[in-house]
DNA sequence: ATTCATAGGATTGTCTACAATCTTTGTGAG
DNA sequence: CTCACAAAGATTGTAGACAATCCTATGAAT
């Protein structure tokens, strides 16, 4: 079999998982040398895990200086769910007029599972987390559109999941997003494009202002 | 100053003109040792230029065996401008609101330039195509939106553009694509966010099915 | 004290060589 | 004649060293 799992590859999902998780930080930086050092190897595998970070977005890289791990400014992060939203609200209309029965039966069971996971309060916030980012990865699955699959889920998620990880979960905002997802696939259900893609765009718009009152929390604090 | 272009530099925008052109055909080999031979230097910096052409999907490489240029299918052109028309109509409507009246000046200027090269006749298909994406880019910028911007002008126009250039363009095409250009930039002027919007959208999708009927024909013909 | 220049160290860019893997060509069996 | 298999060749992945560039700290001049 093709098991060619290369040591760059190895090392980029490491360091891509560690970025997201705030094990590195923004700003950080990314010398090839303390790469080796700590994943073994030479510094040509590094390079190239650091180049496909760099393709991802996910750290900065300037020549014959380093690279280091993107720092968004308030400014960046809007335009980020600005395009998120008009990309997913889309992809949600798609899902509407393509998805199968059968993955939309699946939607509405994963949404179970969460209000289960919710009402026993064991709602973990990383719980939770995952919950939300697998339920738009279906409905983006769902939107049958390759391209709008890759720019989703390969490129704009990891920056968001990135400045989620770091922000604290609201004790209000599940049951909300939750009662939201509900109302978004009943909408797809009824193949009703219009309004999943209208109910979609409101979610991402609510789901930004929540994470922007909570950086402003944090920003004040410190 | 820091004029630093690094070799790997160099040799990436050599390539993509070079795929965007058409002198490299989709589902050509690159070996880094011909690039060795071609462009000169070592394998390293041509592994890089390799990997960034990777990154913006001008190329496919699969471990150990190689890179080619990215042949797309019918299926995957067609993914492309649904995404293309869904972000540019949004650039277009966010251009709408955000751009400057001088901006929105030169985008007059540019279009009457335009004009006069259609009534020259002089209208070359080269320079239609360039002044078409030259409009294009204008109104992306526009919307001051950088996340889109990069989308758009970093990852999807190459491919867009690779497949623009192996189509010859109809000789009705240009006149009516600049009449649609005129709409846009008066909905731009006026301030009308969804007017713009919808022309855009509309604009676009027509340019998709001129390229689709023009592929159809090649294809029949081969 | 502040600012500029400079020298040293550290880091990245590039080169060459070697190992691992894939592709192709040639051979033989059915 | 076609297909399967194996060895040779070619190509990519990795390693280590050298060269070019940048960052930093030290010192001198204002």
């Amino acid at each position: 079999m093709n098991e060619s799992l290369t040591l760059a590859d190895k090392v980029f999902t490491e360091l891509t998982t560690a970025i997201v998780r705030g094990e590195l930080r923004p700003g950080d930086r990314l010398s090839e040398q303390t790469l080796v050092e700590r994943y073994g190897g030479s510094r040509a595998p590094m390079r190239e895990a650091i180049q496909r970070l760099e393709a991802r977005h996910l750290v900065k890289r300037v020549p014959h200086a380093g690279a280091r791990v993107v720092s968004l400014s308030l400014a960046e992060l809007r335009d980020i769910y600005e395009v998120r939203v008009e990309l997913e609200s889309m992809a949600c209309r798609l899902a509407a007029q393509r998805m199968t029965d059968a993955e939309i039966a699946e939607l509405y069971d994963l949404l179970r599972e969460h209000e289960e996971s919710i009402a026993a309060e064991q709602g973990l916030a990383y719980y939770q987390k995952a919950g939300d980012l697998d339920f738009h990865y279906r409905v983006i699955k769902g939107s049958r559109n390759s391209r709008l699959y890759q720019m989703l889920c390969g490129e704009l998620y990891h920056l968001v999941r990135m400045y989620r990880y770091q922000t604290s979960t609201s004790t209000k905002r599940p049951p909300q997003a939750l009662q939201e997802h509900q109302r978004i696939v009943e909408a797809i259900a009824a193949r009703d494009a219009e309004l999943a893609e209208l109910l979609m765009r409101r979610h991402i718009q609510s789901s930004l202002n929540n994470l922007e009152t909570r950086l402003a929390e944090e920003e004040g604090r410190s």
